[in-house]
DNA sequence: TAAATTTGTGACAAAATTGTTACAGGATCA
DNA sequence: TGATCCTGTAACAATTTTGTCACAAATTTA
């Protein structure tokens, strides 16, 4: 699912920050670790890690003073920020939140819920570049604009392809019936042949070119999947 | 980076009101809240603030209402709106992308998340200004002077082609319906065929020029977009 | 393997959408 | 008031899209 995202591990305890790097290894991340708040932020700016997972108590700048640095510039101001702290204390959390901490995991914690809320904060930031823009492996489509696009370049689509397109986007990893898809795609109460959906299917196919074709996935006996996972 | 931009934040829950305001305020806009609809139409024409933050659901009047009330009315047709929206809803979000709605954020977000979709409207609905100009790809449009020239030399515009010109200046990259350019650019309550603005579209092409008319582009099926973007 | 299903493809005519032009009535302005 | 400019419509032309068909290719079934 997508590129292998990089996380920064920033902790004054090396065995915490170790530990942490196992946990997310195993789950599939890439780690890097810094033990100041200094270093932290020159390898934020080499690195440009995917999500930093902060301490909050730690010697000279503490992280929430660093959380808010980093969303004071214009280069960082996007990157998610999960704090680790120790405190249960409810003041810290709302201070935290307006610095504009994305999650908070409370020390001790399993390294299981780590990845899971982890996971989760990536899951509710990353997709959402700008807009409303849906993206999948390089093929992009803004609903507001009105535009699709593969890898850069514009797709030359009929309305009935880019409703289509739209569809598959917010409805992957499912097969529909062509019956389904008449229903959802051209609106209830047309009648036109199954097989109309066929020769649709075929024009996006054509559409999105050799390298996307793989996403329209037919499903014999059934209809057809959007999915990047191959058959 | 231009003056600071004002933000009306419309929501009848002071906690997430406030939230916003914190995250807003370290991003460096300017807050004014409003907790009710009604309260809300007092601001905005007393501050006239750059953008408003809506919340869908509210006692009495709703988002959706005060969202279709600032397009009619002349002065706060084209202060940028984002909803807020505890639904996923396809059919609201089509809904409310018709009413002239410019985004959307569906909740629970991020403070970073309202940051990032915040400023992306901002940039694309430009200068909305009345003082100063709007320039594109050597079109300058200046609503003081109230002329309209391309590479230097004046354009020959009617008032409706330099009301729509206008129009789509400060609104790019994105695609409106012949229903929709109606409520903007001529105003909410006349009877004209849709037909028409295909007419205004072709004298505004015509006047354009050659060198400009890729600007204004036809979006088969739905309408008419504004982009320095090729199809 | 042959027969039967199911899906892929290209072509085509009808239908829908958009571009373009001309024109009559209003509005504007000197 | 007369001349000029603008606007909305209608009519027609150009273009694009759409749904079907007929046939090919692929897959399953018997």
């Amino acid at each position: 699912m997508g590129p292998v995202k990089q996380i920064l591990i920033v902790d004054d305890e090396a065995p915490i920050r170790q530990m942490i790097a196992v946990a997310l290894e195993m789950a599939g991340f890439e780690c890097i670790e810094a033990d100041s708040a200094q270093l932290a932020l020159e390898k934020i700016i080499n690195n440009k890690p995917d999500m930093v997972l902060l301490d909050w108590m730690m010697p000279k700048m503490s992280g929430i003073e660093l959380a808010r640095r980093l969303r004071s510039s214009e280069q960082t101001a996007d990157i998610p920020i999960i704090m680790l702290t120790a405190r249960d204390d409810e003041d810290h959390k709302v201070h935290g939140l307006e610095a504009g901490i994305d999650d908070y995991i409370t020390k001790p914690f399993s390294p299981r819920e780590l990845v899971a809320r982890l996971k989760s904060v990536l899951r509710r930031v990353t997709p959402r570049g700008v807009d409303n823009a849906v993206e999948v492996d390089g093929l992009i489509l803004d609903p507001i604009s009105h535009r699709a696009s593969a890898d850069g370049h514009a797709l030359d689509l009929g309305p009935t392809e880019y409703r289509l397109l739209q569809f598959f986007m917010t409805h992957q990893d499912r097969a529909y019936s062509r019956t389904q898809l008449l229903d959802m795609v051209w609106g209830g109460n047309v009648y036109v042949e199954e097989r109309t959906v066929d020769v649709h299917i075929r024009r996006l196919r054509k559409a999105l070119g050799k390298r996307h074709q793989y996403l329209v996935q037919t499903v014999r006996g059934t209809g057809y999947r959007f999915s990047t996972q191959t058959q």
